[in-house]
DNA sequence: ACCTGTGGCTGATCAC
DNA sequence: GTGATCAGCCAC
C-alpha cells in the first residue's frame, strides 16, 4: 500500500535515522516536499526568496526563485495591464482555470491594482474573476513545492525563550513603556541547548545598553524560532517602545532587519483576541499564551493562562518557585535581587518546558502545510486544511472552485433522558464518528474533483494508527514523544475535515454533504439508543456520538454488550465501551457528573462547573454533586446551613464572590453597540470603561455585586475586584439568594423530594 | 484582516 | 412578572 521510503545517506548516521526508517510513515506519501530541513522561507521582492536550512548547528542560507501568483477565470482580464506573466491554463472545468505568474511582486501588485480597478471587484469578494493568496510565504510553498521542517524532529530545531522583568513608577499598577519611570530591568533568556542568561539593569548598564545586549545576544544565538509567554501582548511591544525610546533598532531579524509589528487577531474557540503581532526575518515567534488556550479549547481545565498557573498544570514548574506580584517587583529588585534573579529565569524555563509540551504538534503540521510555523498557530483549523487542498490542487495544475455560499444545517443529537443520580452506568461512543461516516460511505465534496479531500482523510487516519502504535512500540522516550506528537497532529487534522464542509471559505465546503454526514450521525446513534432500550437497557444521556446508560439486568459483560452493540452497526463504524461508572448523576442534556471505580469526579458542563460562575457558586455545586454521587445527603445539609452563616458574617475573601468575564470585543466596540444598535449593558464592560485601563478584547474582567437589595441591577450595582474597598461591601443579600436557589437547583435530587421530571424518579436504579 | 461546525444551559437586560 | 434576546461558556 505504501512505498518503503529509505533515508538519504547522510541521515543514517544521524541521531534521528531511526525516524526514516519507520516504513510506512513516511510524510513524503502525503504531501511531497522538494527541499529538506528549511527553517525559515522569507519571499523577496525581486523575484527570489531566502530559505534557511538547518542541519545540526549548520545553517545554511540559499535562494530560490519567487514568482507571486494568482488565479484568474479568464485571462483576459490582465490584457490591459501592459505587463509581462506568465499563464498557466488549468485541467478540468473549475471557474479558476488559469494561473498567472509574475516575475516579481512588484509587477504582481501592479496586477492586483490594476484588476481592482478594471473589474471593480474587491479582491475578497466571492464573484471576483480572480483569487488571491496574501499570504506570501504560502504562495512560495506552494509555487515551489516545499513546506518548512521536513525531515527534522522537534528537537533539531533552535528555539530560544525570554521574558522581560519590569520596573515601575510607584502608584502604578500595570508597566506602561511610554512612562519615563517605567523600565526593564531584567531580560532572561534560554534556548532548547540548555544555555541560560540573565541580562540584567545594573551599574554600569543603562536600559539601552540592556537593550542592545539582548539584541546582540540573539543575534548570537541565531534561533530558529523565539519563544515567550504573553510575549505579543506584552514583552514584544514594550521593548519595542522602549527600543524607540533609546532610538536602538530592534534588529532581530536573520538579515539584521528590525522586528516588525502589526495589529492582528487571533480566534480561539468563541474568543477573539487582539495581539500586536510581531514578524521576525527568518525565524518564527511563537507565544506559549496562545498555545495554552488553544490547548484548553479541548481541554478545558486551566484554571487561568498564567505562565505559573498553566506551569502547575503541567507539572513543569520550577522547584522553590517564587512567586512576586507586579506590584512587588520594584522593591524586589532593589532589596533582594538574588530572589529576583531566580524569579525571572524561573520564567523562561517555565516557558520552555510549556512549549515543549503544547508546540510539537504545530511543528509537526507545518511538515504538511503550506504555510510558516508562526502562521500555523495562529491560522484556524480549517484554514489551514483549506491551504493544503488547495496547494494539492495547484501542484498538480488542476483548476480552482469557489466556495459555495453559507447556510445553516442541523447538527448533531443531544438529548438527556432522565435525570438524577444513577447506580452502575456504562459509556458507549462511536469512535471518530464523522469521519468513519465520511470513508465508509465514500462521500466526496460536491467541487472536489480531484478526491483529494477523502484521499487526505483516509491518509490521515491510516498514518494516525501506525503512529499510535508506533508510540505504543518505541523504546525510548524521544521516540515515544515523536509518534506521539505526530499522532495528536493527525488527530487534530482529522477531526477538523468535516467542520470543513461547513466553512464557509473552504474552497470545496459542501453543506449538503456536512448535512448529510451529521444526519448519518443522528441515525447512528438513534439505532443504538432504540436497541439499548429494546434490550431492557436504561438509557440516560445521550449526545452526538456516545451514550450513558444502565445495563439491562443480569448483563455483567461489557465485551459482551460490545459486541451486540456493534452487530446492529453499519460496517467501518466501531462502537467503543470501554468505561463504566458505580454512579452517574445526570442533570440535563450536556451537564453531567460521574464517579469512577478510584473515586474521582469528573464534572461535564457548563451548568456545573462554567468558569462564569462565582467561585463559591462552582465550589459548593462540586462539593454537592459529590455528595449526591455518595448519597451523603446529611452534608448537603450541613454544607449549605455553613456556606450561609459564611456569607452572611463575611467570612471569604471577596474573590470568592468575583465573576470573571472575557471581553469578547473592544470597550469602543461595546460603545457603539449601546449607542447605535439598542446593545444591553453589560457589567463587564461598563467597569472596564469606568476603570480608565487599557481593556482590550480578550482580556478577564473580574467584579462583585455591591449594594444591600437581592433584586438589584447588577450593571448599575458591582464593582471590579481590583478597586473594592477597604471595607467590604458584597451585596449579602443577593449572594444568598444565589445559594437559595442553587440549593433549589439540587433538592430534587435529595429524597424527600419531587422527581425533577415526572417519567423518572430523581433517585433510579 | 480574519474566520471549522451545531446544540444547549444560564444569567442578565430590557421591552412589554 | 414575563418572555424575548443576547452574551458567555461549554460539549462534542
Amino acid at each position: 500500500m505504501f512505498l518503503v521510503y529509505f533515508a538519504c545517506p547522510e541521515l543514517v548516521e544521524g541521531c534521528v535515522s531511526w525516524l526514516y526508517f519507520h516504513m510506512n510513515l513516511n510524510l513524503e506519501n502525503l504531501v511531497a516536499s522538494k527541499i529538506d530541513r528549511v527553517v525559515a522561507a522569507e519571499p523577496g521582492s525581486d523575484g527570489k526568496a531566502v530559505i534557511y536550512i538547518r542541519n545540526a548547528d549548520k545553517l545554511e542560507k540559499k535562494e530560490i526563485p519567487f514568482h507571486p501568483f494568482m488565479l484568474l477565470s479568464n485571462p483576459a482580464i490582465l490584457n490591459g495591464s501592459n505587463l509581462q506573466f506568465e499563464i498557466v491554463k488549468l485541467k478540468g472545468d473549475a471557474i479558476f482555470c488559469y494561473l498567472a505568474k509574475f516575475a516579481n511582486s512588484a509587477d504582481y501588485e501592479v496586477a492586483l491594482k490594476y484588476l481592482k480597478k478594471s473589474t471593480g471587484f474587491n479582491p475578497t469578494s466571492p464573484s471576483a474573476p480572480f483569487r488571491l493568496f496574501n499570504d506570501d510565504i504560502q504562495q512560495l510553498l506552494t509555487s515551489q513545492q516545499f513546506r518548512l521542517f521536513r525531515k527534522m524532529t522537534f528537537s533539531d530545531i533552535r528555539r530560544l525563550q525570554f521574558d522581560i522583568e519590569t520596573l515601575m513608577t510607584e502608584g502604578f499598577e500595570f508597566p506602561n513603556p511610554e512612562r519615563e519611570g517605567d523600565k526593564i530591568a531584567m531580560i532572561s533568556m534560554s534556548d532548547n541547548t540548555g544555555w541560560e542568561k540573565l541580562l540584567v539593569l545594573e551599574e554600569p548598564y543603562s536600559e539601552k545598553a540592556l537593550l542592545e545586549k539582548f539584541i546582540e545576544t540573539v543575534k548570537e544565538r541565531d534561533p530558529d524560532i523565539i519563544e515567550g509567554h504573553n510575549i505579543f501582548r506584552f514583552d514584544l511591544p514594550f521593548i519595542q517602545a522602549r527600543a524607540k525610546r533609546h532610538k536602538v533598532k530592534l534588529n532581530l531579524g536573520r538579515d539584521g532587519s528590525p522586528a516588525s509589528n502589526r495589529p492582528s487577531r487571533v480566534s480561539i474557540a468563541e474568543r477573539t483576541i487582539n495581539y500586536s503581532r510581531f514578524d521576525i526575518y527568518g525565524r518564527h515567534v511563537i507565544d506559549t499564551y496562545f498555545l495554552a488556550q488553544f490547548y484548553d479549547v479541548s481541554y478545558r481545565e486551566l484554571e487561568d493562562y498564567g505562565l505559573k498557573s498553566i506551569a502547575r498544570h503541567f507539572g513543569v514548574a520550577s522547584k522553590d518557585r517564587t512567586y512576586i506580584q507586579g506590584d512587588e517587583i520594584s522593591a524586589m529588585f532593589s532589596k533582594d535581587r538574588e530572589r529576583m534573579k531566580k524569579y525571572a529565569l524561573d520564567d523562561v524555563r517555565e516557558t520552555r518546558a510549556i512549549a515543549e509540551i503544547l508546540s510539537p504538534s504545530y511543528f509537526y503540521q507545518t511538515q504538511l502545510i503550506p504555510y510558516s510555523y508562526q502562521n500555523c498557530v495562529v491560522r484556524g483549523n480549517a484554514t489551514r486544511i483549506d491551504a493544503m487542498l488547495v496547494a494539492a490542487y495547484l501542484e498538480k495544475e488542476q483548476s480552482i472552485p469557489v466556495p459555495e455560499p453559507s447556510r445553516s444545517f442541523a447538527g448533531a443529537l443531544t438529548e438527556a433522558f432522565s435525570s438524577g443520580v444513577f447506580e452502575n452506568v456504562w459509556h458507549c461512543d462511536i469512535r471518530s464518528l464523522y469521519p468513519s461516516i465520511i470513508l465508509a460511505e465514500d462521500w466526496i465534496p460536491k467541487r472536489d474533483s480531484l478526491k483529494i479531500f477523502s484521499f487526505f482523510l483516509a491518509r490521515l487516519r491510516d498514518f494516525r494508527l501506525l503512529a499510535k502504535d508506533a508510540e505504543k512500540n518505541a523504546d525510548a522516550k524521544e521516540k515515544r514523544e515523536y509518534f506521539y506528537s505526530l499522532q495528536s497532529t493527525f488527530k487534530i487534522l482529522i477531526n477538523s475535515f468535516y467542520g470543513y464542509l461547513g466553512f464557509s471559505q473552504g474552497t470545496f465546503n459542501d453543506y449538503t454533504m456536512a448535512e448529510s454526514v451529521t444526519g448519518s450521525g443522528r441515525s447512528i446513534l438513534s439505532s443504538m439508543v432504540k436497541f439499548l432500550k429494546d434490550s431492557g437497557a436504561h438509557v440516560i444521556e445521550i449526545d452526538t456520538d456516545g451514550i450513558y446508560f444502565q445495563p439491562p439486568a443480569g448483563v455483567k459483560d461489557t465485551d459482551v454488550m460490545k459486541d451486540r452493540i456493534q452487530k446492529i452497526l453499519p460496517k467501518g463504524i466501531d462502537v467503543e465501551l470501554d468505561s463504566t461508572y458505580p454512579s452517574m448523576f445526570c442533570y440535563k442534556s450536556k451537564n453531567y457528573a460521574v464517579l469512577s471505580d478510584g473515586g474521582e469526579i469528573s464534572i461535564t458542563g457548563a451548568a456545573l462547573k462554567s468558569r462564569g460562575l462565582e467561585p463559591f457558586q462552582r465550589e459548593y455545586m462540586k462539593k454537592i454533586i459529590e455528595y449526591l454521587l455518595k448519597k451523603d445527603f446529611d452534608s448537603i445539609e450541613k454544607m449549605t446551613a455553613e456556606y450561609r452563616s459564611d456569607i452572611e458574617n463575611r467570612k471569604w475573601p471577596l474573590a470568592k464572590f468575583a465573576k470573571s468575564e472575557t471581553l469578547q470585543e473592544s470597550l469602543d466596540s461595546y460603545r457603539r453597540g449601546i449607542d447605535e444598535e439598542n446593545g444591553k449593558r453589560s457589567a463587564a464592560y461598563e467597569l472596564a470603561t469606568k476603570s480608565g485601563r487599557d481593556y482590550r478584547a480578550g482580556d478577564q474582567v473580574s467584579f462583585y455585586v455591591t449594594g444591600t437589595k437581592k433584586n438589584v441591577s447588577v450593571v448599575d450595582n458591582s464593582c471590579l475586584l481590583k478597586d473594592a474597598p477597604a471595607g467590604r461591601d458584597e451585596n449579602i443579600a443577593y449572594y444568598l439568594a444565589k445559594l437559595d436557589e442553587l440549593y433549589k437547583k439540587f433538592s430534587p435530587f435529595m429524597p424527600k423530594s419531587k422527581p425533577a421530571h415526572d417519567d423518572e424518579p430523581g433517585l433510579g436504579f
